[in-house]
DNA sequence: TTGTACGCGTTATCAC
DNA sequence: GTGATAACGCGTACAA
């Protein structure tokens, strides 16, 4: 058994060097003769050698690691975004450690100790129970991600012109009327933006249109049945007229389009539809459902570069105190399938 | 700013005790009197006192970390895994280090190497890109799920059972002809139960059926061709017969369910269909798709009470090395919806 | 109940 | 190019 850890002092022995020159082979390779490398090299392979990174933490602060609290993975939206965070590991080398808050407030403010006890650099915010202004007092660089960002940094979707494009798109589809389907939730939440995004579109061109805002439910079934409600309501308010739906999520848009097409066997041409998120559902669904697809990747990209910016700046002897707060926007994309033909 | 992080040094100097008091205060309060108890605490929020568990691991050697290697999240089933793994956070109090490794496993040997380096306790591995064989030579505590499992302790959901449930199932709606599609894979992989069961459910009951293993494709599209092709082959071969259709996935389910559904306006008397996973895509089909459901909470959850209990042994005095390896199979449940009606 | 002294494995600061 | 030595922040015999 390799039980005993071999340390830098086991290969200073074994080498006759100093522990110090075996930092130094690490950190500052070319400070040593080349002989002098080869020889260190084969000693860790003889000894067996294992590098101990906390003890490098602790003796230098730079743990690598960066925090990540997240509401859940079940929706498509933020599996895909750790996903792509995770994935910038090769690109930025920072490791994360993460953690599921499910919207307790408490709970997560456990997590962002247990995070700060553990000496992360930086910290990667999804979940929406504590406000920006509280997050801000942390002290430490933080980026969040589609959320209330007022005290601190962050990228998000351009969901204001997610929504341009979305409502354009029905709007071209001779459509007598628009509507806009969505929950009920704060105006500082970015996802807003799809809100006045919708409206602003209408009123500038015209066009007739309904906001229908309520909560939609959660399981399948809830949703289901909220749906089947919503058709109801608008197959009475506007009969044999050509609605055009934008529904906030392609789940809600999966779920009116099975209504519909279990009805008629085909999308009426009295509907058109279209979703957001480009989750794999509108990809997958009975029509394929057109989008406004979120660059999730390029989300978690920005997310990491701005952090790691930040994170840098503090590493430097004399460290800008950061001013202005950092709010970036990744435009969507428009993703046209059969829904809106 | 309150950049010079307090130590136990300084609150020892505050309160006029030792650190080792300060320190027992933390992991032994009782051994303090509560005077002493209110004074230290107190003294804790003046300073301002911030833990730090690194200093504490390189200390006592328990990182409290556990690593997990996963090929990807944007399949539901990986992201639902690590959903619950994470989850466990509030039972055991163990801390993830998460990697995930697109199959690579030169890649994944770079990030063992490196879990290693943050001296994690143990690892739960669901990628496959590395053979038990060696993740074994690794010495660590490790528990593998739903992969090649040999050499190492793993859980794994029943596939054979959850293959005989849904063959029994579509045996019992009067099919002519019992088909299971799935992709081809090696037979050391849990789910090579499912065709075991299958077939053997076939044979035991006299029951005509097929194997179709061929690659089924990635992307939506390649999937809805390839499963067109099927749809026309059955269609051939077993024209007018009932044809109880087993598929591997549900996402396989609901491509040839689409398919049928867009040609008749609802499923065919000529198919029954089941799935596997209870993904979302079966529930949110246009018609709810009846599937086997992996219990992936009661996986994740064994995973782990396996792991820490290896754990747990390994720091005790005199740890017994562990002889056999443990295969916990965790039985699925059968879901009947509306595809096998 | 409390304190002393040393160890954990690495890096940083001086020297030479 | 290389080496002592002192940090880093906490745990733990052992002693008192």
């Amino acid at each position: 058994m390799d039980k005993k850890k071999v340390t830098f002092n086991d290969i200073a022995k074994y080498t006759n060097f100093s522990k110090t020159t075996i930092s130094r082979y690490f950190n500052n390779p070319d400070s040593l003769t080349v002989e002098n490398q080869d020889i260190i090299a084969q000693a860790l392979i003889d000894l067996g050698y294992q590098k101990n990174k906390l003890a490098k933490v602790l003796a230098n602060g730079k743990s690598e690691f960066i925090g990540i609290i997240i509401p859940n993975l079940y929706l498509h939206y933020y599996a895909e975004m750790l996903n792509q965070i995770l994935s910038t590991y090769k690109t930025f080398g920072y490791k994360f450690l993460v953690f599921m808050s499910r919207g307790n407030a408490e709970t997560e403010r456990e997590y962002i100790q247990e995070l700060l006890a553990y000496k992360i650099e930086g910290m990667i915010i999804l979940s929406h129970a504590i406000p920006s202004s509280e997050l801000a007092s942390y002290n430490l660089p933080i980026v969040s991600i589609e959320r209330e960002d007022q005290y601190i940094n962050s990228v998000n979707t351009d969901n204001y012109m997610g929504a341009v494009q979305a409502t354009s798109l029905l709007s071209k589809s001779d459509c007598d009327v628009l509507v806009h389907v969505n929950s009920v939730f704060s105006k500082d939440i970015p996802a807003y933006g799809r809100i006045q995004g919708f409206e602003d579109t209408c009123k500038e061109n015209n066009i007739r249109h309904e906001l229908i805002l309520r909560d939609l439910g959660h399981s399948p079934q809830e949703i289901h049945n909220i749906m089947a409600e919503i058709y109801e309501y608008l197959n009475r308010k506007y009969p044999s007229q050509r609605k055009g739906l934008f529904m906030s999520t392609d789940t809600y848009a999966n779920s009116i389009l099975n209504i519909i097409f279990r009805e008629y066997g085909s999308l009426s041409d009295e509907y058109r539809i279209i979703g957001f998120d480009d989750s794999p559902i509108a990809a997958q669904a009975i029509l394929p459902i057109s989008t406004v697809g979120q660059q999730i990747d390029k989300i978690a990209y920005e997310a990491m570069e701005l952090l790691v910016m930040l994170m840098d700046e503090r590493k430097k002897r004399r460290p800008k105190p950061q001013i202005e707060r950092i709010h970036k926007k990744i435009t969507p994309i428009l993703i046209r399938r059969e829904t809106t033909e």
